[in-house]
RNA sequence: GCUUCUUUAGCUCAGCUGGUUAGAGCAUCUGACUGUUAAUCAGAGGGUCCAAGGUUCAAGUCCUUGAAGGAGCGCCA
């Protein structure tokens, strides 16, 4: 009896000579025989033979690139040099057809644009299928390095009622008819009439929610999709994104910062013991890309290296004021090659000094501490001189700024005074204020953009390739 | 939002200083071959040159506007 096998099992454990059911879809066929056939579970392909002199010839002709079929056969080993083992055929249904003459996927090399233009298809890729799997990888793998740790995954609301957060610009989410909107007296909509009673958004951040739990539960993490109406175009910016938040009461900003490396360092790790044929298949995919690139511009070590080295390397932790007199006497600055030349503290950071910093300075990932308060957001702890906050960037190299952080600002007065510097609504926030009101604690936290991850360790270079379905500017297709 | 580049066959591209009938590789189709590995060999089909307007005897080629896409910057994760 044919056992149904996925091909990654088959490869895992062969079992010569015995009797296996296959399925999955065609990727190439050639010589009306030897039929090559994926089925996700790997990026390795199965040799299928056909036995050209036994099987229908109207059969032969429908095994087409792109077509699901149904194989049962014996696991013999390959007489050919391309693959260890193969299917002789001893059954072979065709369950969805796929005529070729029309399918997009030709078996040949596909631009990363035109794959993009029918990203409903381009799962079907070596490439994409890899990306997925590497993907699903890092979300696994970060629930459990937060579960082994004891910290609680909380669900943080993707509709929202606050809009004080100020991480950036938000989408509105309403029920009302917008050719009539009701309106008030003054001839401002009015939203006692919308389905909840009050303007709403989709959340821009789970940060507030987090803290809200963390000091409760004490450690707790978010693992959610988010969203910015920012006008951003560029390779490292979606529309809608997910981000882990972790939340750790009792924590400084060093706990913050030994948690955040540990954390990267357990992801790239359990990845590359995880994923090897995956990344083995990335990194060969980035070697030929970039063959036809000048040196200057290539990858200065593969990827798999890349990895091991950040997982194995300490992160260089420094202040924002010791990076800016690194700025202020390197050579481009002097030379003025920056497009922006530093000239003085307080300045905030382009992404080419982050670059310079993390890719020609340290050569390593750099983790950026004490920014001045005037850059950053209201909730980050202000430090004894007065002028910096408690705040860290993790920054990567040729990805930047991958997770943004804090210690969160515990002290009530202190947070109610950064909150009126910077006009942001004490009665909109009360329920933050509460925590700090009642029981308030050290606390602190971050911020990981999922999807600045999942390029980093797949080597891919546009973000809109490592998530299913990309939302940017002027683009929501499917 | 700003800067810049690209748009020619299903895909990736070439097309010179504006000049006769629009070019290649791959893919597709037909035939041959058959233990192939980007299979091979022979042949065939396939074009609104992104759109609109303009300059010109003549526009794929030059100009204007728009659209779509890429890269860089800003905002950030």
């Amino acid at each position: 009896m044919a056992k149904l096998s996925s091909i990654k099992d088959i490869y895992q454990s062969p079992e010569i000579g015995a009797s296996y059911k296959v399925q999955g879809w065609v990727r190439t066929f050639r010589g009306n025989q030897f039929c090559a056939l994926s089925d996700g579970s790997t990026v390795k392909t199965l040799q299928i033979v056909v036995d050209r002199d036994t099987t229908d010839p109207e059969l032969i002709n429908k095994i087409k690139t792109g077509a699901a079929i149904v194989v049962t056969g014996t696991l013999v080993e390959s007489q050919g040099a391309g693959q260890s083992v193969e299917i002789q055929a001893q059954e072979l249904k065709i369950v969805g057809e796929s005529d070729p003459s029309v399918y997009p996927l030709q078996p040949k090399k596909h631009s990363l644009e035109f794959l993009r233009e029918i990203a409903h298809l381009r799962f079907r890729t070596n490439t994409f299928s890899a990306i997925f799997r590497v993907r699903h990888a890092i979300a696994f793998s970060i629930h459990k390095f937060f579960n082994d740790r004891g910290f609680f995954y909380i669900h943080s609301p993707i509709v929202t009622g606050s809009d004080a957060e100020g991480a950036g610009e938000m989408f509105q989410v309403t029920t009302l008819d917008l050719n009539n909107p009701p309106k008030n007296e003054d001839g401002s909509i009015n939203f006692k009439e919308d389905f909840f009673g009050k303007a709403t958004n989709l959340t821009v951040s789970g940060q507030l929610e987090a803290e809200l739990a963390a000091l409760a539960l004490s450690k707790v993490y978010t693992f959610g999709p988010t969203f910015r109406a920012e006008n951003s175009n560029t390779t490292r910016h979606l529309a809608e994104f997910w981000m882990i938040e972790p939340e750790v009461a009792f924590a400084n900003l060093v706990d913050n910062m030994d948690l955040a490396e540990d954390m990267l360092k357990y992801v790239l790790n359990y990845c590359m013991e995880n994923c090897a044929d995956d990344l083995q298949f990335l990194q060969n995919r980035l070697e030929n890309e970039e063959k036809s690139k000048p040196m200057a511009e290539r990858s200065p070590m593969p990827l798999i290296e890349k990895l091991k080295f950040c997982a194995d390397n300490e992160f260089v932790r420094l202040t924002y004021t010791e990076a800016i007199n690194i700025l202020k006497n390197s050579k481009p600055n002097k030379k003025k090659k920056f497009q922006f030349v530093i000239e003085e503290w307080g300045a905030d950071l382009q992404s080419e000094h982050e670059r310079y910093l993390v890719e020609k300075h340290f050569k390593k990932p750099v983790i950026l501490t004490d920014y001045p308060k005037n850059i950053k957001a209201f909730y980050m702890r202000l430090n004894e001189d007065d002028n910096t906050v408690a705040a860290m960037d993790i920054l990567f190299p040729g990805i930047g700024e991958i997770v943004g952080g804090s210690q969160r600002e515990e002290r009530l007065d202190k947070l109610e005074k950064r909150m009126t510097e910077m006009d942001i609504p004490h009665e909109e926030m009360d329920w933050f204020l509460d925590t700090r009101r009642f029981g308030t604690c050290e606390h602190a936290g971050f911020g990981l953009g999922f999807e600045r991850l999942v390029l980093f360790i797949t080597g891919m270079s546009n973000i809109r390739d490592v998530i299913p379905f990309p939302r940017t500017p002027g683009n929501a297709q499917f």
